[in-house]
DNA sequence: GATAAGTAGTTGAAGGTTCAACGTCTTGGC
DNA sequence: GCCAAGACGTTGAACCTTCAACTACTTATC
């Protein structure tokens, strides 16, 4: 870090920077391991949450502005995503008839089987990963402070 | 979720649950968060942390292995990312005389001025979107867990 | 000292993401 | 009803990342 003193910058003290630190650091391999777990099943992160989210949905179907939204994906992105999920079978778009602008993306048979066959092992790589380095207490508290960081960025998406 | 239990997946609990959802969605707004903070100062994420830590090596040079490792960035992506910081004028890269394979990336004026100018907005950034939400418990915890975290991945980097 | 194996770094192609612009439809105000 | 403003979703271009292949050099082994 360079120094300066403009307006006297008050750099991060030791705590700080050793927990940002290994918090940006663990945050990237985390994604990482989850994605590389997940591709012998052919999945990345973003597909494999959007098939979760739409095999909770009724129906298996929902909205696409929906889905992004829960997927934390542009619209943009979800669309381009979207093109390939469905040539590879596991999902595909029905217009919304009361939204005449609007579709659905709808889960198809071979997309649920396909996370069917995918989730208990993401589950897995997740416990692997993330939850078993955490006490029930750990996660307690993890909880109430990304919950108050999720909380603060509420309103700022800009993934629309 | 699909439920299935060919071998009893043991899927998450409510609270496992809820400190996984929002942990992946807190993690992803601060980086989303980050970047837009450092986009006023036209850096990436990425690149502001090659300039940083450029900026911490003895005479702002450091070999391109290492910054890449130091950066979090594979081999390729740094050397395609270095070519557009060059053009930028932020840094610039020199034949390594020990090592004729090896080259070193070094900061150029413009690139130390580009850093200091943004560095203190950065570290405002951190502080306002992550470490303001966490007490000095918080982030003494954060850091054990990360760390342990962190360790459990040495070895198996994708990023070469 | 020759050769095999490994390391440093770059490259181009393939694929993913973002951004701004667009067409289409809905909604609210008059 | 009409019109402006906004929302839904898609598109293409620009950009970024990954992956595998490659050159050039170094190191280890014999």
């Amino acid at each position: 870090m360079p120094e300066q003193n403009a307006t006297v910058p008050n750099w991060l003290n030791p705590v700080e920077m050793k927990a940002w630190r290994s918090y940006i650091i663990a945050s990237r391999r985390l994604l990482e391991a989850l994605d590389n777990d997940l591709e012998g099943h052919d999945l990345s992160m973003p597909d494999y949450e959007v098939l979760a989210a739409l095999s909770d949905a009724p129906d298996r179907k929902m909205r696409m502005s929906e889905l992004a939204e829960i997927g934390l994906l542009s619209r943009s992105r979800l669309s381009h995503r979207m093109k390939v999920m469905e040539k590879a079978g596991w999902v595909k778009r029905e217009a919304c008839p009361s939204d005449k602008r609007g579709y659905f993306a709808v889960m198809t048979p071979k997309g649920w089987k396909a996370i069917v066959s995918a989730a208990p092992a993401h589950v897995e790589s997740v416990r692997l990963r993330f939850l078993d380095h955490l006490s029930k207490e750990d996660q307690a508290s993890l909880f109430v402070i990304f919950s108050r960081m999720e909380e603060a960025f509420r309103g700022e998406s800009s993934c629309e």
